[in-house]
DNA sequence: ATTTTCACTGGACAGCCTGTCTTTCATCGG
DNA sequence: CCGATGAAAGACAGGCTGTCCAGTGAAAAT
């Protein structure tokens, strides 16, 4: 039984354009309707794809969701915010940073409020990938801390940690969406106060 | 077919206990896995009472829930929140509100972690208790960021909206568990740190 | 041209959960 | 004791998940 070689090109490149369909389902599934359950059913009808599909290509509902936030951090850009924003003046670059974050928050409101939800109901439910997410930015924040820190521009009753944890709290999802949809505020709106916030108490 | 009366004294009292026990199994459903889905069956098998006694006694899964977020807020004491902590100090009221508030999101942050997210997830999965438990805290915001500016403590440059806004942001769950859970802070520490924030952003 | 490989299908199935409906049971007034 | 009343139990249909598998059609190898 001698296994003859199999190249894949357009197979391939098939099998990718479904993997994509089915994301963008899920994206258009929980932007539509944020506030409502998502059945695999309705992603598979959307993607034009069989539900079992669903299972082959992603293994489980966990799998799906936990590829779906990992290419939504791809595709907004995530991973690159803090290269993005690194200006040689801590105090510019955590502004920067903040509104850049925020900015992301907002194009994605919804998508994310979902995401981050299912994330604290169920701890599988988006596998992890909130979890990679939350990590990256606590690192983040630890770095504008060290940052602000070395320039010397911490009020000296405040050590480093102190400041992660708040920019930490201060830069996640909730305290952007607490004033963005609970208040009603404009996105630069709640970048300004944030970023206020945070020199305020942070700086000397 | 005349109704004849119909005093009911062991019935209702028995009856009042059911209700009880059932929202006690909820929250110990919540409390012993935070991170899994309530499912009614296994309430009502805590509760030593029906499945469908459930649905008798509150209607559906979200008047469940509805009646549960109510309960818990009555024993919890969160409607007693603002009288508590009237202090003729706007700013020592404000940083004992805030340790009140902390102290009691502590004291059951499982299930208001679970509570809140439902919330979000689904609009009616609560039944609009978390909405109604937000609008208080936005009128404590409010009130708040009122006696500051009465007493004259507010910075020139920010106005009582402004204040209004951030004590909603900061006293809000999420800020809470995100240096509570999230950075494992005790709850002193994370009373402090909020406080701390809202003085230096809010006050002269 | 023929064969092999593989993504995908489509349907069946058990399992869990919800919500409703009907039936049974315990308590109350007379 | 009896009939009335409301609480509780059990049966039922419907929806979603996750698994399985025989089958199909097109790309790739020979």
């Amino acid at each position: 039984m001698a296994t003859r070689k199999y190249d894949q090109r357009l197979r391939a490149e098939a099998s990718e354009e479904t993997r994509r369909r089915i994301l963008d389902a899920v994206y258009t599934c929980l932007r539509e309707a944020p506030a409502e359950p998502v059945a695999l059913d309705k992603v598979a009808r959307l993607a034009r794809v069989s539900r079992s599909t669903v299972y082959l290509v992603f293994g489980s509902r966990g799998g799906l969701f936990a590829a779906f936030a990992e290419d939504l951090l791809e595709r907004g850009g995530f991973s690159r915010m803090l290269e993005a924003t690194a200006h040689p003046n801590a105090r510019e670059g955590l502004r920067g940073g903040i509104h850049g974050v925020m900015t992301m928050y907002a194009a994605h409101r919804d998508v994310l409020r979902a995401l981050y939800s299912m994330a604290m109901l169920s701890a599988d439910a988006v596998g992890g990938a909130v979890q990679r997410i939350e990590q990256g930015r606590a690192a983040g924040a630890y770095y504008r801390a060290m940052r602000l820190a070395d320039q010397g521009q911490l009020r000296p009753d405040v050590t480093t940690e102190e400041a992660a944890d708040l920019l930490w709290m201060l830069t996640g999802f909730d305290s952007f969406d607490l004033l963005y949809t609970g208040r009603s505020l404009p996105v630069d709106r709640v970048a300004e106060r944030i970023a206020t916030t945070a020199e305020r108490t942070l700086c000397r």
